[in-house]
DNA sequence: CCTAGATCGTCAGTATACTGTCAATCAACA
DNA sequence: TGTTGATTGACAGTATACTGACGATCTAGG
């Protein structure tokens, strides 16, 4: 294409933006989910919320919303219904009135070793049209933009480690 | 990696999970939208679906959704706002009284000419932590996958030229 | 002790997304 | 022509997302 003095307006504005392969690859991703996962009622992100209190258990809702980047005035409701489903439970930190610690409960831990083969099955059928190689590089090049944008995020991921000096030091 | 008779659940379960990346970097891609466009109080959607408007002058609604493949349902109060914000109008179809065709007013044509330097300062700052050829190479991935997967998602894509044979016979 | 600033959970308001449903309308066919 | 089936726009209900604000609470400094 030769360089053009203004931009002719066309749908390839929208086809070809970036931001619009995302946001259409982010839809296809969910679809797929719930397809696999509809047998255990559970959304994309009440999932990784539920993994996120599995492997830090006592965690409170902001510190949660760090570490999987999730806004905290959703993941409030998030919570709730992850809560109402009997899957959590939330309980009074003794040492501060403000939060309440997440634990998840025998039903929560159940209904995540249940899922879990779903969950591998719907990402891997996101990625299956690819070529294995071109799996890989997607992945990978993916993750570098993700981790070099973090901070344009409105929540920029907390890793575990960045977390370690906050809540737990006792 | 070595095969593992079974999952152990780590926080890596989701952050290496496709659906994660694709979530979280829509997440970004908005957030860097919003930040570009903040002068002109629009939204992703809501400038995708004034390109397409203006490019199918006298769409109906349900096409529309076909062209960007976005929810029908949604797009129904995305069309109010811009209808509000005085960017759209919608006049009946006098061949099709079920149908209300779409039309950019010349707020909506102006402010599409103002707002595409922003969009594309924006569409570039989300793939400028990649070289340049990893930017070309996620790209080229990224259309591949979604093209492939078009038919997963809930709306799929049905570009223009499938639209020809639907309603602009006259 | 007391106050200034920060943090926590929560809420109101707005904007996508999707499911399912509905009345009005149209198209096709007997 | 009359009925069946499909389509259109609209709506209700649920679930992310984000902004901005709020009271309750904690922490630091004086």
């Amino acid at each position: 294409m030769p360089s053009k003095p203004s931009t002719p307006i066309t749908i390839d504005a929208v086809y070809d933006a970036p931001g619009y392969l995302f946001r259409r690859m982010q839809q296809i991703a969910v679809s797929i989910f719930m397809e696999e996962c509809k047998a255990f009622d559970l959304t994309p992100v009440q999932y990784a919320a539920l993994i996120a209190i599995h492997t830090h258990p006592g965690i409170d809702a902001t510190r949660l919303s760090a570490v999987i980047a999730f806004d905290r005035s959703t993941l409030g409701s998030v919570i709730e219904r992850l809560q109402a489903k009997d899957y959590i439970e939330r309980k009074p930190a003794p040492e501060d009135k403000r939060i309440k610690l997440l634990y998840l409960t025998k039903s929560g831990a159940a209904i995540l070793r249940e899922i879990i083969p779903a969950v591998e099955r719907a990402q891997a059928r996101m990625l299956e049209p690819l070529k294995p190689a071109d799996r890989k590089a997607l992945m990978g090049l993916l993750e570098q933009l993700v981790d070099l944008n973090n901070e344009a995020s409105r929540v920029p991921l907390r890793a575990e480690d960045a977390l370690e000096h906050l809540g737990k030091g006792g």
